[in-house]
DNA sequence: CCTGCAAATGATAATAAGTCTCATTCGCTA
DNA sequence: TAGCGAATGAGACTTATTATCATTTGCAGG
């Protein structure tokens, strides 16, 4: 059994949930899947896996992978919110094309501590952090940033 | 005439854009709004204040306040889009208790030009840093996180 | 000041991400 | 292996945001 699944098996025990065969297929497709992905995006990759999960299973069990710690949300887009699992992913920030959407990921090392340690000098224990840059990727800006975004 | 005003008539001059009544009641209660606000919110202020601006035109008109530099997007919530101008409100982060929705703003000082120069030295011209950290407040963990969200 | 036209508007339909409902099915514990 | 409560699928629903289109309006030029 794959590291992942007994943390996932062991969480949703805890949490007295049960690990269906659709919930099993989803933790399948994420772990799969390095990036970030979407959940339509996860929706079509379990359908040409030959799993027939439902849109309403999906949202209903990302939450929990969140609430696991195996999955983070990586950002929200203007239209979607996209996620990512963490293993093999260091927290980082991203820095995103406005033009053609091209994402480069940074790690934060120290500055996630910086930040932690902010965040409870204002009282908050922090759980969570965002941190994105947007702007024009290089080629965008010597394309002139005129042609339609990808 | 305000330093607002005169900044918006010359963008939109520029930009080959008209100055409509509505435009420039929009204008107003922006920076009457010291604060996030969303798009709904700034329709209620509006309607109080007996200005007859529909929602469409709420949406039309925010763009091109982001694009004249006037306003820019604070935060997305799970919900909706925050949005607060620009003026006396130096780049900051927001600290968002996951609980009861509370927000703190703490400048980003130094930090700003370290992301842009980050930025840069992966090939991206930054225009917009979100910095978002989501944890608990004190009071929230003290009640023990069991109350219903505000 | 008046005219004409492109741009802006309001009302509302359309879109789409995400949530809810409820009858049916399935894991799990005993 | 049975039984119960949790999980599921299908689709209705919600809600922020965008698109449509007939009508109105700002404003440049005369």
């Amino acid at each position: 059994m794959t590291q992942y699944r007994r943390i996932f098996a062991e969480f949703m025990k805890r949490r007295g949930a049960k690990i269906t065969h659709g919930r099993g297929a989803i933790l399948e497709a994420v772990f799969d899947n390095h990036g970030h992905f979407d959940v339509e995006e996860l929706y079509e990759q379990l359908k040409s896996r030959g799993e027939r999960v439902s849109l309403a299973t999906l949202y209903r069990t990302i939450p929990l992978l969140v609430e696991s710690g195996l999955v983070r949300q990586a950002m929200r887009t203007d239209a979607t919110t996209r996620y990512e699992h963490v293993w093999g992913h260091p927290r980082h920030l991203h820095i995103v094309c406005k033009h053609c959407g091209k994402v480069v990921e940074v790690e934060l090392g120290d500055m996630a501590e910086t930040l932690r340690t902010l965040g409870r000098n204002h009282g908050y224990r922090v759980e969570e952090i965002t941190l994105c840059l947007r702007g024009l990727c290089r080629p965008c800006r010597q394309k002139g940033e005129s042609d339609v975004p990808a």
